[in-house]
DNA sequence: GTGCGTGATTGATAATTATCAAGTAGCAAG
DNA sequence: CTTGCTACTTGATAATTATCAATCACGCAC
């Protein structure tokens, strides 16, 4: 594996206070896979054998029940996903594939769980890991829950802009119909959310979105912090 | 505190494994109170100053935004709530209030996360504990976007069933509202949810529910283990 | 440049869900 | 027992969302 690649897992916060013994055992023992777009990386239900690391490329997260599909999740690099199922030897409850062509590191499940316990950094990283995953499910869940598919649609790309914005200009990073998924509505039902964000002056032309008037959209997405900031892994400095 | 229930609490996954005086030390810091129904635990957005264990009684975990509200959790003894934002100094993102009176174990948080340094069974516990959290949340996150109301309270019966149902007869243990808010509907669709589970055996007089028709609710609902089956915190064995 | 395939949009319609309002039922207090 | 209060049910209506179908738009390969 390139050093340049393994620098940037390292850069991750799980990884970051890893002793270097033990960050070079997982590395050494690990897969570096190059996947086109549209692969399968895992499948729900199966036995969780590998930590995955998302080092370059887009991957999703989905899940399938009853003919019925939904996108949980959007991983870009360098992201994990899911630990959760990994620490404890249990089946993963959702699948994974890539979005684009990507760069996957695999490791071994007990690899992880082997420096887990020999760690004590790595486990405390683990601790924080999922702890704000489980945060992050937490404001999906309440977004669900409390909004209508267009307030989803406005603090998606209010987050957006935030956080990658330039000049008021959004660009959408999957297809629209995975974009849909992801916030829990079909494809016809977005391009009816972004027709609403009209009259809100936000313009929308192919994956590319132009917020005209960030107070109107404010006004209507009404983001609060408590589903829509950003879930760091460290602690909250008070302001 | 009554060592019947200190027994009680040492019971709980989270703590078994603790060193006696680790423990000892959680428990001798630690308040025991007891509220009557209807008192506000916790707000979200307010400093995670404790870790809380529900002893006796029962607590809905629920959260609001923008004047809408919805239940996220209703927490059974021995149940504890919100260990993410205790051990990183968050804030909460949901709310807590008792539905009856209860009685509850607060533990301050500085001494959670001083056990978890010290103690690394504690440790360990708290991983599992974490990544469990996660997991429900994400079951719940997948029952909210791919099922209807309908098949969701159908779910909710089944499992209802499976851990204490007695000869097929459910008992509701909260007000239909809540358990209406905690699916994910209004109270007037949760009546209109029971009507039509009444043509898949299912027969409901105030808060017992009869079902009737076992096999046919299940056709109805579609349990996927993915979504229904509880989170354990221990390894799953192979069957 | 052209054709093909696939995603996106638009329109019509149906289903699900929420809101509002009135009536019913159950429980507790006097 | 009666009254009052609150939760629940039922009905009507509106809003949101999904489904189905046809057309449009865009990107890629030849």
């Amino acid at each position: 594996m390139r050093s340049e690649n393994a620098a940037k897992v390292r850069q991750l916060a799980l990884f970051r206070e890893l002793h270097d013994s033990t960050f070079r055992d997982l590395i050494e023992t690990s897969f570096l896979q190059r996947f086109p777009r549209g692969v399968n990386l895992i499948r729900e239900n199966e036995p969780a054998d590998f930590l995955h690391v998302v080092v370059e490329g887009l991957v999703e997260m989905y899940a399938a029940t009853d003919m019925r599909e939904t996108t949980l999740e959007i991983i870009a690099p360098v992201g994990i996903f899911i630990l959760a199922a990994v620490l404890n030897d249990q089946v993963y409850l959702q699948s994974a594939r890539t979005l684009e062509p990507s760069t996957i590191l695999m490791i071994p499940a007990e690899k992880v769980r082997h420096a887990m316990e020999t760690d004590q950094a790595f486990m405390r990283a683990i601790v924080m890991e999922l702890a704000a995953s489980y945060r992050r499910t937490i404001k999906d869940l309440k977004s669900q829950k409390m909004r209508s598919g267009a307030e989803r649609l406005a603090n998606w790309l209010l987050r957006m802009q935030r956080e990658r914005g330039r000049n008021g200009v959004v660009e959408i990073p999957v297809e629209k119909r995975v974009l849909a998924s992801h916030l829990g509505m079909t494809p016809e039902n977005l391009s009816r959310a972004f027709l609403t964000l009209r009259s809100h002056g936000v313009k929308v032309h192919g994956s590319r979105v132009e917020i005209e008037r960030l107070d109107a959209l404010l006004v209507f997405a009404k983001p609060d912090p408590l589903i829509d900031d950003p879930e760091n892994l460290f602690r909250q400095t008070s302001s």
